[in-house]
DNA sequence: TCTGGGGTCCTAGGACCC
DNA sequence: TCTGGGGTCCTAGGACCC
């Protein structure tokens, strides 16, 4: 297909990203059905080898069935450390090209590519150029989608997968969504699909036929109005650098649920450890704090509470956290996931009240701890509560 | 098949203020 | 006495994304 820069548009999408940074570094992985993801009783696959997906085998399935799905399926455990390093030498390659790149996840990035016009004769060059340096810098498969905008780009870089460029000119938009299933737009997921597959729409094509009134009526004003506009391929949302985060959270899953409110109480304080440390590192501060319970048949609440300043500081996030734990009714109920939050926040630099029941010297204790573990890691230094015991000491 | 972790955005009700 | 309308903030829950 021959696009021009009236298709600036492009998707970049990394081809099973965990894995192939894997395989980096273990050939014996190559060709073979491999899934990166936890190895507990609840994990589940993060990202599937083109040989595992083959077999079904697909991100957010649980491990145990992947591995029934897939007998000879090789488990990697994560490292996210590893691919963030990748994932910055990817993003370093696209800003290369231009600075016009909105990073939607680790793997995955838009790029307005308009300014390149005197550079290249068209965007498909470009995606092309720009898989072979990742190809050839950083030793990476990536696949990329090139369309008018957001929304025939990512849906374009689908259809291009593995390791390969798909286009879609402005004029063709109608005729290539037509036949897509409509679960592949953004903002349909699992439930949105049920309402609609009740009106009897299963195609994007489908959609288009839906009036206005009737879509806002099943699915809400907001996403009735998106979905209206996606259907017929418009899609108006620029290509923008993202700006800094909104949230933090720390969460876990546990292996076997937590009946002890005594345990409880010991892992809000460790989340509320590595939450400060998070908050820190990105240099922010946090005026509302949430906690999230999920039970043994997955009943999940959250709590949360706005204080009347942010704070980074971990003995004031797990003091609201215990607070708000104690409002919810966890007695004889098994936990599964606890997780701890922050929102609301403001930017290091921004001034910070100390409140009053707060002497200024557990700002420096917070500063100094958070220095210590910028240089050795969170498990350098911490309440005294959550210091191993002999029987885990290792030398 | 018993369902991760880290995020974003939307909705809806109530409090509170003018 | 039984009563408006709008704006903003807070809380809870849910859908969705990768």
């Amino acid at each position: 297909v021959t696009v021009s820069f009236e298709e600036p548009i492009i998707h970049l999408d990394m081809d099973a990203f965990f894995v192939e940074v894997e395989r980096l570094t273990r050939r014996e992985l190559l060709g073979r059905p491999v899934a990166v993801g936890g190895t507990g009783p609840r994990s589940v696959v993060a990202s599937a080898s083109y040989e595992a997906r083959r077999a079904g085998v697909h991100s957010a399935m649980p491990m145990a069935q992947a591995r029934r799905l897939c007998p000879t399926l090789v488990i990697v455990p994560p490292d996210h450390g590893r691919y963030g390093e990748y994932s910055r030498r990817v993003f370093r390659v696209l800003e290369s090209f231009t600075p016009m790149v909105e990073a939607v996840s680790v793997d995955e990035a838009f790029l307005d590519v308009s300014g390149l016009r005197l550079h290249f004769s068209n965007p498909v060059e470009v995606a092309e150029a720009i898989r072979g340096e990742i190809r050839s810098a950083v030793d990476l498969p990536a696949s990329a989608g090139v369309g008018p905008n957001k929304l025939i780009a990512k849906l374009a870089s689908r259809e291009a997968k593995p390791d390969g460029v798909a286009a879609v000119r402005a004029g063709d938009v109608e005729a290539f969504l037509r036949s897509l299933p409509v679960r592949r737009l953004w903002g349909v997921g699992e439930a949105t699909h049920a309402s609609l597959e009740r009106l009897g729409v299963r195609t994007i094509g489908d959609l288009a036929d839906v009036p206005r009134n009737v879509l806002a009526r099943t699915v809400g004003a907001s996403l009735g109005a998106q979905l209206f506009d996606l259907a017929r391929g418009i899609d108006d949302r620029t290509v923008a650098p993202a700006g800094g985060a909104k949230s933090h959270s720390v969460e876990q899953t546990y292996p076997t649920d937590i009946s002890d409110p005594a345990t409880l109480e010991t892992e809000l304080l460790r989340h509320s450890e590595e939450l400060s440390f998070r908050l820190r590192r990105a240099g922010q501060a946090g005026r509302t704090v949430m906690i999230k319970v999920r039970f043994s048949d997955f009943a999940t609440v959250a709590r949360s509470r706005t204080l009347d300043s942010p704070t980074d500081v971990a003995r004031d996030i797990f003091a609201s956290a215990r607070r708000l734990l104690a409002q919810v009714p966890t007695a004889g109920r098994r936990v599964r996931l606890l997780g701890v939050g922050v929102s609301s926040l403001t930017d290091h630099g921004a001034p910070r009240q100390l409140s009053v029941d707060r002497s200024p010297a557990w700002d420096e204790v917070s500063d100094a701890v958070g220095r210590i573990r910028d240089r050795f890691g969170v498990e350098a230094v911490g309440p005294a509560r959550l210091a191993r015991g002999p029987e885990d000491k290792v030398d």
